[in-house]
DNA sequence: ATGAAAGCGCTAACAG
DNA sequence: CTGTTAGCGCTTTCAT
């Protein structure tokens, strides 16, 4: 065994460099011959050497680094974190990669052991932070903080200038466009709005708009209740069939609710799409193998994580503050008429 | 704003004591005074300190970082990655978290990118990789490479030393009973079963063990074509109905495969579970909304992530390679008789 | 129990 | 284009 780590010392002395030719030559700099680089590359391969990250960190007090923290709810483990936050996850640190950043993920969600100070510690070189906005104490604390360095956000239930959101109103005019266009003529909306949930009222406004347009009648958000998206999107159902004019289509405001809303009509006996149709929002994997399949409106994760990870990798960069949505036809609204 | 970084030395000026007793004091060293500690950590406070990880990792050789790759498909993005490796990679964090490590994550699918070396370029302390035994390159790669470093793997198509796996015999057994208790009789396998494939192969012969043991009939595995485990439980069912005598339940490999075979059961008017029982493995999030709901042997995530992740940090403790699992009563096996 | 001093391995400023 | 030099901020002996 090598007694002791490989420095560039030794691959400058192998290569008949100085020391700092190494470190030029492996960093890529472009003032060096691609000779000498050759050169300095073979040494390095043949020591086995590589560029330990620790000191290059200390040495120019840059990390390449982004903390990830993805917000669960209070008492849940990781296990239980949305699909649509794992989705958003992934397409994080693969946008991050694009940029040269590594990725520090935590999954926080327990009041008390928070943890947002990774640019103070010299962990990371900037911080995105994702989640329910369900997590009151996780956003308080975060809002409390303020940690050090650049900051972007999804999920939060406040407005500052740090977050990015699918564009909510546009893909609740795309939704509602589809179920008018399938000749669903009492639209109902099924999410609770207020200032906790900012994207829940920017999906509203868009339903509301698009009925309005269309000169159908416009419901009264139906409030969902309790943390449990899908055990409020049942209890929704029950609630609205009980009605003396129940809705022949409902706009979830997520596929949570939409996937709680297609269980508790199945159930029942309605017939979804042929009599009532449902459209969610999220673009959910389990969506897929519901009963029907849930047709949705899908925010563009690829650009989602893009825009997250830019305003800490391009902090020069206009931010872009809204992401493209998609519909994707599943089968749980019927064909146009 | 301060025109550099607040240092120790500042702490220690605050505090009135050397450099090396507010690093002692902070990082709880034992040999220093109750009051001591007291008055740099009251110092730190005001001045807004946090020892820098940079400079405490070059020093000290360590990291307190663990590398979690997560293996893709080929081809395809994060937003991808299955619910099984995305529930697995939140447990992983959750037990490096517990240990007191961070987790450096990172998705990879394509050859020519794929880099394993964390531990020799001192970004992490040791590595874990998890995913899809089906990117032959990825696993290939990782064997080709041999980072440096401790390795703990979950579900890699080899061998050696380094895998965690399921208890997928003792799963099997629990899945083949449930089926046998609820009275169905001829009992089929889904899933390929080959050296690519430990995990299934592991699967089946717990499957073949019980019907043997019931005096059932085996039947061989039926093979599931393609990378796409849903459109390939699909497949595979339609071939099982198109048989002379079908069977009336079957054991899948794991549950993409069973959602698929679902799928196909209803679109051929099959009732499940009233006419054929369908069990799965894996214990996906997307089986809760299946139609009907997919009844499941679920690892336990929170022992796996331990699992993987203590063959890093606590190295010298008897590796536990085997995860307990449970049987998960959703709704696609009817009731025992 | 605390202080003094050394140095982890590298990058970057400055010469040449 | 390349070499020389000086630290980055901390942990860790070694003293006392």
């Amino acid at each position: 065994m090598r007694r002791t780590r490989v420095t560039s010392f030794d691959v400058a002395e192998a290569a008949g460099v100085s020391q700092s030719t190494v470190s030029r030559a492996l960093a890529g700099s472009p003032s060096i011959t691609e000779e000498t680089r050759a050169r300095v590359e073979a040494a390095a391969a043949t020591l086995g050497y590589h560029v330990d990250a620790r000191a290059a960190r200390l040495r120019s007090g840059r990390t390449g680094t982004l903390a990830v923290v993805v917000v669960g709810r209070a008492g849940f483990d990781p296990t239980r974190v949305s699909g649509f936050h794992y989705a958003l996850l992934g397409s994080t640190c693969a946008a991050a990669a694009e940029c040269g950043y590594q990725s520090l993920v935590s999954f926080q969600s327990e009041q008390g052991s928070f943890s947002w100070n990774y640019v103070a510690q010299g962990q990371a070189d900037g911080l995105v932070v994702m989640g329910t906005s369900v997590n009151r104490a996780a956003w308080n604390d975060l809002l409390e903080t303020a940690p050090e360095g650049p900051v972007a956000v999804w999920g939060a239930p406040f407005d500052d200038d740090r977050w990015v959101r699918a564009s909510n109103f546009e893909g609740a005019v795309m939704a509602v466009e589809r179920l008018v266009s399938a000749g669903y003529r009492r639209i109902g909306f099924l999410g609770t709005v207020d200032s906790e949930h900012p994207q829940f009222a920017e999906r509203y406004e868009g339903y509301r708009d698009t009925l309005v347009r269309h000169g159908l009648p416009v419901s009264d958000p139906l409030e969902v209740l309790g943390d449990d998206r899908v055990a409020g999107g049942r209890d929704a159902i029950a609630r609205l069939l009980a009605a003396k004019q129940p809705p022949d289509a409902v706009f979830a405001a997520n596929d949570a609710i939409a996937l709680g809303a297609l269980e508790a009509l199945d159930r029942e006996g309605v017939r979804v799409p042929e009599d009532f149709g449902v459209i969610g929002f999220d673009g959910l994997a389990a969506g897929v193998h519901s009963h029907p399949p849930l047709t949705t409106i899908e925010p563009d994760f690829a650009e989602a994580g893009r825009a997250l990870v830019s305003r800490i990798c391009d902090p020069d960069e206009e931010p872009t503050r809204r992401v493209p949505v998609r519909l994707i036809e599943r089968g749980s609204v019927r064909a146009p008429r």
